[in-house]
RNA sequence: GUGAGUGUAGCUCAGCUGGUGGCAGCACCGGGUUGUGGCCUCGGCGGUCGUGGGUUCAAGUCCCUCCACUCACC
């Protein structure tokens, strides 16, 4: 099976690597972060300012469009790409992740997750066939297998048992899968224990998958936790594959990510943070609500190129954001978003010229203060 | 001028027949947010109860005076 991926550049100093992901609509290069856009649209934004900021694929989300509008409902439209106006790559999560977050009291069985509708509190039911067969209705490029998520804290026994299913799973999603091209990714879980972290890896690359995901990470434990799984979890796995951690993260994880090894990301924290008035500077995070800025002329990140920084001021922001008006949130979110693709741009052109920690040094001395994990 | 009504937090107001000023809303200030139930959420600041007297053990609450505002009528 020949893969979809290409390393093109690894630096020598650590795990980062450049490469290329060929899809479906498209080749995204790595490494890369993608938008989250959960209910057919990245909230805020449409998907002209997405292209223009730099998004090469955004993620949907396989529940909440099973439960509203409906599978079939985007499949008859012409999929979600024409449903949405979005011709680059989408990638959809199975929803394994919103059963667990959204539903204190989802049955889980050896056949599928049983859990209740957040909308209307109907009663539904998703085995991995039909979290397979949701995703070929919508039509994205990458699909995700349906997984457990274990919880932190969580005992190995409770981990052992979930990440045994979820691989039972995945191996079900593989075969449920029809010949349409869209690629599959399988998800490592196993909570906080390398080992069953590193077992269920293996079962994983025996099923064989188009790219690997770490899920479960970024879940409440400590930073620390989650770089020692990655530490140990991403160099095993497959070099010609890609490798996708789930939610997220802030920019240093990012950036300590992409150090590990890994080449995708998605995470809600710049759009949501962007709606709730939180910014993401190369100095750092900046409030904007803060009275502080009432007065402020000057850009919101004076080293950023984004629409945003260029027209915009701070006092101007903050305005928008005390009075609650809807262009606070757009251009927020246009910003945060700009921020998290321009990191990943300068992140991969620094791996191609092999001077990835010279980078990461830079990255942590704008933001003096915050030493390097 | 006469009659009626209203004055409690920056704003809008609760406060029953007197018993320590409200877990009120909004505003303001600050924190949180990691495969999105999110213009969300948690916390904080904030008051000579219009003025001056009186009654009472005790007054935002009852009585009188004055002031301000609102409405109606001359």
């Amino acid at each position: 099976m020949p893969s979809p991926f290409t390393v093109l550049a690894r630096s020598s100093e650590c795990q980062a690597r450049t490469g290329r992901l060929v899809t479906l609509r498209g080749t995204i290069e790595t490494p890369v972060f993608m938008p989250v856009g959960t209910q057919a649209t990245v909230k805020a934004v449409t998907p002209e300012d997405l292209k223009s900021l730099g998004a090469q694929i955004i993620l949907g989300n396989t529940y909440h469009l099973y439960i509203r509008p409906g599978h079939e409902l985007i499949r008859e439209l012409g999929g979600l790409h024409r449903f949405m106006h979005w011709d680059r790559p989408i990638l959809t999560d199975s929803g394994g992740f919103q059963i667990f977050s959204l539903n204190e009291l989802a049955k889980i069985t050896e056949e599928g997750a049983a859990f209740r509708s957040h909308l209307d509190g109907a009663k539904l039911f998703l085995s991995p066939e039909d979290a397979i067969h949701v995703q070929e209705a919508l039509g994205s490029d990458i699909m995700m297998t349906l997984d457990t998520c274990i919880p932190f804290p969580a005992t190995r026994d409770e981990a052992a048992r979930a990440t045994a299913l979820t691989n039972r799973w995945a191996r079900r999603c593989r075969t449920a899968q029809s010949p349409t091209g869209q690629l599959l990714f399988g998800i490592v879980q196993g909570g906080m224990n390398e080992d069953l972290r590193l077992e269920a890896l293996e079962e994983l690359k025996d099923i064989g998958f188009d790219g690997y995901a770490l899920g479960g990470l970024s879940v409440g434990e400590p930073k620390e936790m989650m770089l020692d799984i990655l530490a140990c979890c991403a160099p095993r796995l497959p070099e010609e594959r890609s490798r996708y951690l789930m939610g997220v993260g802030t920019p240093e994880d990012l950036v300590e990510g992409v150090r590990h090894g890994v080449d995708m990301f998605d995470c809600v924290m710049p759009t949501r943070n962007a709606r709730n008035g939180m910014l993401f500077t190369s100095q750092g995070k900046l409030v904007i609500k803060n009275a502080c800025f009432q007065r402020d002329a000057g850009p919101l990140d004076p080293l950023c190129t984004c629409s945003v920084c260029k027209n915009f001021s701070r006092a101007y922001l903050r305005h928008l954001f005390q009075s609650h008006e809807i262009l606070a949130s757009q251009l927020n979110s246009i910003h945060n978003l700009h921020y998290y693709c321009n990191l990943m741009a300068q992140m991969r052109e620094a791996i191609r010229q092999d001077r990835f920690l010279a980078f990461r040094d830079e990255f942590y001395r704008l933001r003096n203060g915050q030493k390097p994990m």
